[in-house]
DNA sequence: CAGTATCCTGTCCGATACTG
DNA sequence: CAGTATCGGACAGGATACTG
């Protein structure tokens, strides 16, 4: 990617959209959270073009999002299956669902997140885990961590507004 | 953008995408949502060309996300405000925070979550709101919803597995 | 089935110059 | 200060053909 000044950026989201900032990448790892595995798989899920296929999967493969097995030695098959890095990103989509489903479906929602064994809904949110109590989501924000650099520093101490 | 089979799709992560599917829409939200207002607050915190930012904020405006204000008459200055779909894009941010201080940051983090009135760290979490109680995230998954296609209630079907 | 190889287009983005 | 105008490059993404 061009963007010269984001590549060191130290801000944990501008780091996660050089592994998932396109397109693909974010719907590919929907799919594959939800139990895809096979490059047809994919394929015909997507509706995506054979060669971007491959060039995301070989992203994400890179990025340590999935993680490529062989299945079939022959002839040679590849499956392509979520490491924990790329299972721990469900948070991000599950929040994404739960926003698009907020502002975007209007007439309903077409997906619901629930628990699984159940099938109730559920809901993302904050928590503060130590205390064990829930936090709303307009009271929380970010702060300069341990190692936050002095320009992060300054940057989170300036816009606390808000 | 040229992506055909995306426009309609009924799932809530594509829809999302066409709003703020590119890395500066999203690095914006994040700073608007930290408290910054003014086109040079942006411009000097992202180190982006003027002609982007321009661009950027105007499709974030056109996508609902932020409100463009006049704070100044003579001369004509506006601001940019977060809209309440803009500001419920937090959920999402922070979870991407969670997410990427999990798994970019072995050294430590050098941005917290945390409740703004006390201090204390916070996480992103699933919960049963009707019961009260909260699910573990690999418990949670997605489900066809009332308005619901076919053809996304087998696609949602189908890869029920994992 | 699971890709690879080419070619092409759109546009995201950067750099720079300019304006009230 | 808050943008607009113009130019050029890199690459995401599309279409299609081909292979073991």
């Amino acid at each position: 990617m061009q963007r010269k000044s984001l590549i060191d950026a130290e801000c944990p989201i501008a780091r996660g959209l050089e592994r998932v900032g396109e397109w693909w990448s974010i719907l590919i790892m929907r799919d594959a959270l939800q139990g895809l595995r096979r490059f047809d798989e994919f394929s015909r899920s997507l509706d995506i073009a054979p060669n971007m296929l491959t060039r995301r999967l070989n992203s994400l493969v890179e990025a340590g999002m999935l993680e490529r097995q062989v299945y079939s030695e022959r002839p040679l098959r590849h499956q392509y299956v979520p490491t924990a890095k790329g299972e721990d990103f469900r948070v991000v989509l599950m929040a994404f669902v739960a926003w698009g489903n907020r502002h975007f479906a209007p007439e309903g929602e077409s997906v619901q997140l629930v628990e699984r064994a159940s099938g109730r809904p559920v809901q993302p949110m904050m928590a503060d885990l130590a205390e064990g109590y829930a936090v709303p989501l307009q009271a929380c924000g970010v702060q300069a961590g341990p190692m936050a650099s002095a320009s992060m520093r300054q940057r989170l101490q300036g816009g606390s507004a808000e």
